[in-house]
DNA sequence: TTAGCTTAGTGTCATTTATACACTAAGAAA
DNA sequence: TTTCTTAGTGTATAAATGACACTAAGCTAA
């Protein structure tokens, strides 16, 4: 951010990260908080977290650093999905002055390379973050204009998420350690925006054996206590990067027969 | 390639463009063929097609751009697949000569980003390219050492590749316009790297809807002439970016259940 | 203490899909 | 006319899908 590191001016990363917490699906946005004298127009705009990659940084490390710095985020799996690269990215009135107050280079075309990451938004503690920015959970239904091509990229990555969820068991990154089938249907609901039946979304995910029921039962809600229940972390390093079938029923929009 | 264009200097394009002929899967790759007075070490390597993007220009255009000058290929659909960019991969030993003979900072340290298609091997005429190269098809399993990371992008090239033809019907492009069912399995297999079953293989594809018959027959061929069938390319568009099932049996390696 | 509220949890049936498997048909060549 | 080669076809079993409605458990408030 500062520009005293050894940074290449051309290429960027930033990360998409989902978050679930009170039922909702919510995006992880860096609020800018530059105290120009002049006006505040360079904060009209949040923005996905991101930043110039160092010189001698792989780009995998760089969104990593990144996303620590800014939000105070560490130990994220992060996952590549795509580059965007076009010309006017990066030169829209709207972010200049954000720009210049920030790179050293402000005219610089910059090509940046979009991460994205799944993780329990209600056990992490966002920290401060550097003097120029703030993390906030904003839900994905109230994402505001953000800087840059970030709405494109944010849209991207949610589109991959929904496909994504129907082969890869990744859902449970959003959850913590303990979790009821409720709460996992919800997610997927969240997630797919569609409703699903329950008996059907039970069957296929314990009989996909990626959930393993525990012991324990909830306590103290006003009504019968669910089952709780964990993921079969080892089976799904034994994947590797294989497919599942997770599809489930009416996805009409992203599998058809 | 000659850098008087106004080049990024950090950023390139690279093309896996697999192709099918004579019942095999094929890759297209640039022979380097510098006229070097000193030594042909710097004709070792043969690359993947790509090069420095321009200033003003889109990632997919420079691919599409890139493509042209050094293979003659036109009309290409390119889709983006993933940005490689550890510092060390422009850096290695072997690839100095090279770079120092093409580039106008031969030093400077590069993002590639990489796109992939499938194209009609055998319908296309490979231009003579550019005088610093010359395009040709390898058969996948006989791709020798490449250039930089090549190798690297082509394994993941080759593995999405898998992946992805048993969720969108993409094969036909390899195909020319008319082809029997045996070609498609043929094709099938050889992407896949295993065996199919052939009743099982055609029903299949016959209910998936994206094959049409056509009146047609083989002529001349020593058996039984088989029928010629035709891709359906209005369903396809009507699919957009879904999935579809077209798993075939036996893919343990990117589909459990 | 009990009636009511809320969410958890369960099973079946009809349909579709997956998989394994072996013979006949057509044409050309010898 | 026989032989060779590839095309083309059907069935039976098992598994998965999708639609659908009631009971169970615990808390709360009357």
């Amino acid at each position: 951010m500062t520009g005293n590191k050894n940074q290449n001016p051309h290429v960027s990363v930033d990360c998409v990260i989902f978050g679930y917490a009170e039922q909702q699906l919510k995006l992880l946005l860096i609020r800018r908080t530059l105290q120009l004298a002049k006006q505040d127009a360079s904060d009209r705009f949040m923005a996905l977290p991101g930043d110039l990659v160092l010189e001698d940084e792989d780009l995998n490390q760089a969104a990593k650093r990144v996303l620590k710095e800014l939000t105070g985020l560490d130990n994220v799996f992060l996952e590549q999905f795509a580059a965007f690269g076009a010309p006017e990215r990066v030169k829209k009135e709207k972010d200049k002055q954000w720009l210049q107050s920030v790179r050293e280079n402000p005219e610089a075309r910059v090509i940046t390379v979009a991460y994205f990451s799944l993780i329990d938004a209600a056990a992490c503690m966002l920290l401060p973050g550097s003097f120029s920015a703030q993390a906030v959970w904003i839900p994905i239904r109230e994402v505001p204009e953000l800087a840059f091509d970030h709405n494109e990229i944010f849209e991207h990555a949610l589109n991959q998420l929904k496909r994504k969820i129907q082969l890869r068991p990744i859902g449970f990154e959003l959850l913590p350690e303990k979790f009821t089938l409720s709460e996992l249907q919800n997610l997927y609901e969240a997630i797919l925006g569609r409703e699903l039946d329950k008996r059907n979304f039970r069957r296929k995910m314990l009989r996909s054996g990626f959930v393993i029921p525990l012991e324990e039962k909830q306590q103290g809600v006003a009504n019968k206590p669910a089952q709780f229940y964990q993921f079969n972390r080892q089976k799904y390093e034994e994947l590797g990067e294989a497919y599942v079938n997770l599809r489930l029923e009416g996805d009409d929009d992203y599998f058809l027969n």
